[in-house]
DNA sequence: TCCTCCCGCCAAGCA
DNA sequence: TGCTTGGCGGGAGGA
């Protein structure tokens, strides 16, 4: 044996690569014929570096080559063989790691590069890269399979592939992501999270009825490979095992991390759901076993792709392995895939042409008739619920619905939902950029007179609501949106570290995401701040790096000029701390010097008042007097009224529509669970009459997932019990993991700080609290302030330009971990 | 013990 | 008919 003349260990891949056969750490053998390229010289180490980055390279060398390798590796194994014992020989071999399929794919992906320039095509010779990498065929086809579903190879012919390298990735996934939408992917997580709440999976025929109709739609819609314009598909076996190919379960696993919020996908679930396409065929375990392997193989080559990256989910039933997407984000128009494109350095920019995304379309919906880009089904969802809203409002007393242990144990579904909420705020981002007579159905659908419909200057104008940023942001400074309808301007109080994204604000559509905008970033770079949306909604376990994100409600304003709003917001300022500006023990030093009046909240201009006029309202405003019925419409009173968390107990939220902003509440202080009301929860202190507020209330607790659509939550509930919120500080912050607990309180505050026509709403995390009496978990939710009296709860100070509402919000106790290894 | 996934059999499909 | 492709599941390494 022959000791290398020289052996770095940055070649120790690249000699892996080589003879894999041999440990890499120990002394090669060295047959006694050696050829002059020898491997373990100097100059040749140097070679096959450069012929790592050069595939034109290697491959000369390896045609060269070609003929000798296959004896030397034969030669090479016989000789260790010989020279050691039966274990040493076993442990020279290279370890099961060193043989997966995920270091496999890194070599093969370091063969070609990420973007090959159009006029160079590289094609991949399956003989070549199995004697190069020296694996079976067998183990290319796997990776190759998977490249293949995602358009970066595509198979020319026999043995033969095509490089494209990340140039169609972006448009592979926004087609896939469209697909998967299609397929209502969302709806049959959900099912199946369902379903492991209320059974442990059992493949009973009874079960798979029930799989069955929740799988219907899809059966329906069995979809095929997703194609791309012109990058055909051109596997050997196309009509037989394509449904079950490996391409296809890879494009429809990507498939579920594009289209799930949080962009985190268990094995198990993404089994079943593709056990559950097959036809449901028996879920006997095999073919769940089955499944989950060839999904670990898929995995791995995504894994490689940096596309997703593993971790571990934990819920009650144990640690599940699940992986998360780390790919680019996929946004739902090509407005929103070029600003993506445009903010991913890994990407280059997307030339989407309509013609493109037409064809793209029509490959991607072939088996249906109608796939014509009508309304998006979020839209839907939203129109829904505003009807349903008004209805609330305009009939039925609230009265508290009480939700049983078994309806809490049926709603599965709703625990992720809380984690999920800014992906409802990304789907209403989605639905606000669909056309124009979307936003009109939609304004019609709504108090026509409220809601004027959108003229397209205005349109435009609203589009750019940074362009209208005061020149210079303090990190306190209000980011003003116009208004032109009501001629004033909305004004966002937030904190830079906390507040990454800004979307456009169009008047006539009622529910329009505004997510947080960086006071400080946002004129200067809009595009990442755009993009910084999606991925901060995907990724709700984001935590121990943001540690202020949703800790800046906590901190106070501080006003620079003399609008009406910033004179709220300075009387506020004013105002002593009470519990729910609180400082947060590792916020403090930010504190000292910036300030921030709102986290994050729900925009809700007060002109949508769907009852009684505006005038009415205003004017009762201004007076500061408010009757009880109409309290829950009318005038935000001055001033924060600052409330000790004992006196926290009602709550009235004014029944105006609603506009989502992103509400930043900390990932790590919150997670999903389903709410109890409290059947205790009294209104006896509001008259009979139908109370808008509670509508409002709902409405936004559905929409931020708080409560399942359904539930109601009483018009004016009264805390009866203490929550517990000892778990407040439990957030445990590892290396690498991230903990979601619930058993939290959310504390939510109502400000009109902006003008008379505005609400702004805001939800943050409640400071640690000294352990309460813990009796009351499951029966409240919700705390409010001001007293039984609902009046008390909204008067205060009485000029007319600004009141608060606060409450506090129940997670009962639940932990959902996601750590990353 | 369970997770992870390598390995290779063998059948379908293609040239 | 031989070769390519790839579904599939046993079973072993690793945590």
């Amino acid at each position: 044996l022959k000791t290398p003349l020289k052996q770095v260990a940055t070649s120790q891949l690249v000699l892996t690569e080589r003879q894999p056969d041999c440990q890499p750490l120990t002394t090669p053998p060295k047959p006694k014929e050696t050829p002059p390229a020898d491997p373990w010289t100097p100059t040749s180490n140097l070679k096959m570096l450069i012929s790592a980055a050069s595939p034109e390279i290697r491959s000369r060398e390896q045609r060269r080559q070609l003929s000798d390798s296959s004896s030397e590796v034969l030669q090479t194994k016989h000789c260790l063989q010989e020279h050691l014992l039966g274990d040493e020989y076993e442990k020279s071999q290279p370890s099961r790691k060193e043989k997966s399929l995920g270091l496999l794919c890194h070599k093969f992906l370091a063969r070609y590069p990420d973007y090959p320039s159009p006029s160079q095509k590289s094609y991949i010779c399956l003989d070549e890269v199995t004697e190069e990498l020296h694996v079976e065929r067998r183990r290319i086809y796997d990776i190759v399979n998977v490249l293949e579903s995602l358009h970066m190879v595509s198979r020319l012919a026999r043995n033969r592939y095509v490089w494209h390298g990340r140039h169609n990735l972006p448009q592979t996934l926004l087609a896939l992501k469209k697909v998967g939408e299609e397929n209502k992917y969302i709806q049959q997580i959900q099912t199946i999270k369902k379903r492991e709440y209320e059974h442990e999976f059992d493949p009973d025929s009874e079960r798979n009825e029930e799989v069955a109709s929740s799988f219907g739609s899809s059966e329906q819609s069995e979809m095929s490979f997703v194609e791309l314009p012109g990058v055909e598909f051109r596997a050997a076996s196309v009509n037989g095992r394509k449904y079950k190919s490996l391409r296809v379960m890879s494009q429809k696993f990507v498939m579920l991390f594009l289209v799930s919020t949080p962009q985190i996908v268990s094995l198990e679930v993404a089994a079943k759901i593709l056990i559950g396409e097959d036809q449901l065929e028996d879920l006997d375990k095999s073919k769940f076993k089955t499944k989950i392997r060839r999904l670990y193989d898929i995995a791995n080559v995504l894994s490689s792709l940096k596309l997703i990256k593993k971790v571990h989910v934990t819920e009650e039933r144990g640690r599940k392995p699940a992986f998360k997407w780390t790919g680019p984000e996929v946004l739902p128009n090509t407005q929103d895939t070029k600003l993506e494109a445009t903010s991913t350095t890994c990407s280059p920019p997307i030339s989407e042409s309509i013609s493109s995304k037409e064809q793209c379309s029509k490959a991607l919906f072939p088996s249906k008739g109608k796939q014509n880009f009508t309304r998006h089904s979020s839209l839907i969802k939203l129109v829904k619920s505003i009807e349903n809203d008004r209805r609330k409002i305009q009939s039925a007393p609230t009265s508290p619905v009480k939700i049983s242990a078994s309806t809490y144990q049926s709603l599965p579904v709703f625990p992720n939902t809380i984690a999920q909420f800014p992906a409802i705020t990304k789907h209403q981002l989605e639905g606000q950029s669909k056309t124009a007579e979307e936003m009109q159905m939609k304004c019609a659908l709504t108090s026509p007179e409220a809601v004027p419909k959108p003229e397209p200057s205005q349109q435009s104008a609203l589009s750019q609501p940074l362009g209208v940023c005061p020149a210079s942001h303090s990190s306190v400074s209000p980011v003003i949106l116009p208004h032109p309808q009501s001629g004033v301007s909305y004004a966002i109080y937030l904190h830079p570290s906390q507040a990454h994204t800004v979307t456009t604000y169009s008047p006539g559509f009622m529910l329009q995401p505004l997510p947080c905008a960086n006071v400080t970033g946002i004129k200067s770079n809009n595009s990442q701040v755009l993009n910084k949306i999606t991925t901060e909604e995907g990724d709700t376990q984001r935590g121990p790096d943001e540690p202020t994100k949703s800790l800046a409600a906590e901190e106070r304003p501080e006003t620079k000029s003399e609008t009406s709003s910033q004179r709220c917001l300075k009387r506020s300022q004013a105002l002593p701390e009470n519990n729910l500006i609180k400082r947060h023990k590792s916020d403090e030093e930010s504190l000292d010097t910036s300030l921030t009046f709102f986290p994050s909240g729900y925009l809700i201009p007060l002109t949508h008042c769907t009852h009684g006029s505006k005038a009415e309202c205003s004017t009762k405003e201004k007076a500061g007097v408010c009757s009880l019925q109409h309290t829950a419409y009318s005038s935000p009173i001055t001033g924060v009224i600052p409330m000790p968390a004992s006196e926290l107990k009602t709550v009235n939220i004014p029944a105006f529509h609603i506009t989502p902003l992103n509400i930043m509440l900390s990932p790590n202080s919150i997670a999903a669970a389903p709410v109890l009301s409290n059947s205790c929860l009294n209104s006896s202190s509001t008259s009979s009459a139908p109370n808008p507020s509670s509508s409002a209330l709902n409405f936004m607790l559905q929409h931020i997932g708080l409560i399942p659509a359904g539930v109601q939550v009483p018009a004016n509930p009264v805390l009866q019990h203490v929550p517990v919120s000892s778990q407040s500080e439990n957030i445990s912050h590892s290396s690498g993991s991230t903990n979601v607990q619930e058993g939290k309180v959310i504390e939510f505050t109502f400000y009109s700080p902006i003008n008379e026509n505005n609400f702004l709403f805001s939800l943050q995390p409640s400071a640690p609290k000294e352990p309460q009496e813990p009796q009351a978990i499951t029966e409240n939710f919700f705390r409010t302030p001001g007293g039984p009296n609902t009046e008390s709860a909204l008067s205060g100070n009485s000029d007319g330009t600004q009141r608060t509402s606060q409450g506090t919000l129940y997670i009962p106790q639940r932990k959902l971990e996601v750590s990353e290894d």
